[in-house]
RNA sequence: GCACCCGUAGCGCAGCUGGAUAGCGUAUCAGACUCCGACUCUGAAGGUCGUGGGUUCAAGUCCCACCGGGUGUACCA
């Protein structure tokens, strides 16, 4: 049984006794943590109950404190309005010991999402365009959050909402069959077709007449032309192929790559319907979805000359993912730059009926990656590649390595774990609404609060166990009693609570954050308490103390989709 | 102009959705290994929480105005 529900009880009980009424409903949620542990484990804040209660809070707390009279789990005492808890830290280290051994790395999972999807919609790469860190928070943010899902025991379905469509790729061909050749392709890559659309653009500077070219091109994709579409496919295969390799190192997968393109034959429903609602006004010539009343520009469905845009391909997306997923809930993991275009989206979604849409639908919304000072730019070459950004940390990591712990097995396979592991951990360790200002002396920095400082804990962890493996005494809890102990203890309760937030808030950095709480009370604890000593019992204690924390530290790096090396 | 977001120590950020003395990391300074891994640990210094009002027993947190920064603002995605 937690500990908070435990509390939540004896308050309940003390309230009734007290007061001969019921406690309010919302107990449970009022029990806090005080900020420092000499105040007590939890407390129990009586100002809002004044009100009902018509008495001082202080008068309050006193009357509970006496109510609850003696408890053999925990003891209590008043500080002004506030109800203060100290728990018998023996029963709490068994406790928390207990749950986390026994849930065998599930610690902190549940079967709340039993039964339902979530489609998360990430990462979304351009096609022809290489994997910049223009699209690492969408990518790295969307596979935590997957997980967590998962982990939450939702199923979860990844969507890579590919840039597939367009009229760069009618140009894109033009480009490839004035000057291009599968060779230099298959030689340059996506970096080749990169550089023939900026030739293509520079060219069509002095000749315009490459602009219709491109047209030209754009619409044989359209009509479904043999030639452009085998052309435009090779160009998707050769662009999904090199961000596999990135997936790959970051070990995320997807479930579809329905993209911009797969929607195109799916629209004319949505318009159709658009018009049979009585919600298709024309304006300008272009065919819109008046916002007028939700304060928000009219959203624009299709242009003067009856071509689609963004939002409808996004209405037909929303639709088609609710009727295949039947989903409860649906994530985009867009930066927030498109803020706006999701208001509207989920506007006219409303306007057409959808209601679920306000309880299922949320933009997961977060800062813009800038460069040095500098927003990104391909033209000023403000620009880092994450195939480039994961081989530097990897080579970083690996000259630690050499330095510090040269004789180590693996290292090549260490030196990846730690390197892609605090580039996860740097881009995951704070709010999503942040802009990232990338510098690569902060990328690569490894000191303080880092992954590899969680990962050198989890390492150390491994190691003492090893090293006590020989002692099998029944373990003795008084052992962990003190109180350097006991904020290791604490902050591996709190752990189930940081993945509930996590995924109530969409916010990744709750795990980051919670685990590096994890890493701080551990390697002080290791500091402070001598672990294997000729006390076999206490020695046994402890130990079990380091397996919960390596097996916590762990599942919470694994959220996040960062290893664990057992050596480092 | 309008809409949304952000403003907390030199720098990078938390602050449990309104509660106890505002924290963490870095950088700076001073310390700690004959000892389970020094990629560790302890301590010092560093703040009118952008400004001014308001609501409340209680405001970094809620409301209003202003200042500063970012983003968006119909035929791009």
């Amino acid at each position: 049984m937690l500990w908070h529900e435990r509390i939540a009880d004896i308050i309940k009980n003390a309230y009734f006794k007290a007061f001969n009424q019921e406690a309010p409903e919302e107990t449970l949620q009022m029990i806090e943590q005080p900020p420092d542990s000499s105040l007590g484990d939890f407390a129990f804040p009586c100002f809002r109950l004044a009100k009902t209660l018509h008495n001082a809070p202080n008068k309050i707390a006193e009357k509970l404190n006496e109510a609850i009279g003696e408890n053999n789990m925990v003891t209590t005492e008043t500080k002004g309005a506030y109800l203060n808890f100290f728990v018998n830290r023996k029963a709490f280290a068994n406790s928390v010991i207990d749950e986390v051994i026994s849930s065998k790395g599930s610690y902190g999972s549940s079967k709340e999402g039993e039964g339902k999807t979530c489609c998360i919609d990430f990462s979304s790469i351009n096609i022809a365009k290489r994997f910049h860190i223009g699209h690492i928070s969408s990518t790295l943010i969307g596979a935590a959050l997957s997980r967590l899902y998962a982990f939450k025991g939702w199923n979860v379905v990844r969507i890579n909402h590919l840039g597939d469509w367009g009229t760069q790729f009618g140009k894109m061909i033009a480009a490839y069959k004035l000057w291009g050749s599968k060779e230099m392709v298959e030689e340059g890559g996506v970096q080749a077709l990169s550089d023939l659309y900026v030739r293509f653009h520079e060219e069509s500077e002095k000749d315009n007449s490459l602009d219709d070219l491109g047209r030209e091109w754009f619409k044989k994709i359209e009509d479904g032309d043999e030639e452009a579409l085998s052309i435009f496919e090779y160009f998707k295969e050769l662009t999904l192929k090199d961000a596999k390799k990135v997936y790959d190192r970051l070990g995320i997968e997807f479930d579809s790559y329905a993209g911009e393109s797969f929607y195109n034959d799916k629209m004319q429903p949505v318009i159709d319907e658009l018009q049979e609602k009585g919600l298709l006004v024309e304006s300008d010539g272009a065919w819109v979805v008046d916002l007028s009343d939700e304060n928000m520009p009219p959203c624009l469905i299709l242009k003067s000359d009856g071509a689609t845009l963004y939002a409808t391909r996004d209405l037909a997306a929303a639709l088609y993912r609710k009727k295949t997923y039947d989903f409860s809930k649906c994530l985009y993991v867009v930066a927030y730059e498109q803020d706006l275009h999701f208001r509207q989206l989920f506007a006219v979604l409303k306007k057409m009926g959808y209601d679920w849409v306000d309880e299922q639908m949320e933009h997961v919304s977060f800062g813009m990656v800038g460069y040095e000072g500098e927003a990104l730019s391909t033209r000023r070459g403000n620009v880092i590649y994450l195939d480039d950004l994961l081989q530097k940390s990897v080579e970083k990591a690996l000259e630690i390595l050499e330095e510090k712990n040269p004789n180590i097995e693996d290292k090549q396979l260490v030196a990846k774990q730690v390197g892609i592991g605090a580039l996860i951990f740097t881009m995951l360790q704070n709010n999503r609404i942040k802009d990232i200002d990338f510098w690569w002396d902060r990328a690569l920095n490894f000191d303080g609060e880092t992954g590899p400082y969680v990962q050198y804990t989890y390492a150390r962890c491994s190691s003492v166990i090893e090293k006590g493996s020989h002692i099998d005494a029944a373990p003795d809890y008084s052992a962990l009693c003190d109180d350097i102990t006991m904020e290791v203890l604490k902050a591996l309760y709190r752990f189930p609570m940081a993945v509930s937030d996590a995924l109530f808030r969409n916010e990744p950095y709750l795990i980051t954050r919670c685990v590096t709480d994890i890493a701080k009370a551990y390697n002080r604890y290791y500091y402070e308490q001598r672990i294997l000593t000729d006390d076999y019992s206490a020695s046994a204690a402890r130990l079990l103390l380091s397996r919960a924390t390596k097996e916590v530290i762990q599942t919470g790096l694994s959220l996040l989709g960062i290893e664990t090396p057992e050596k480092m």
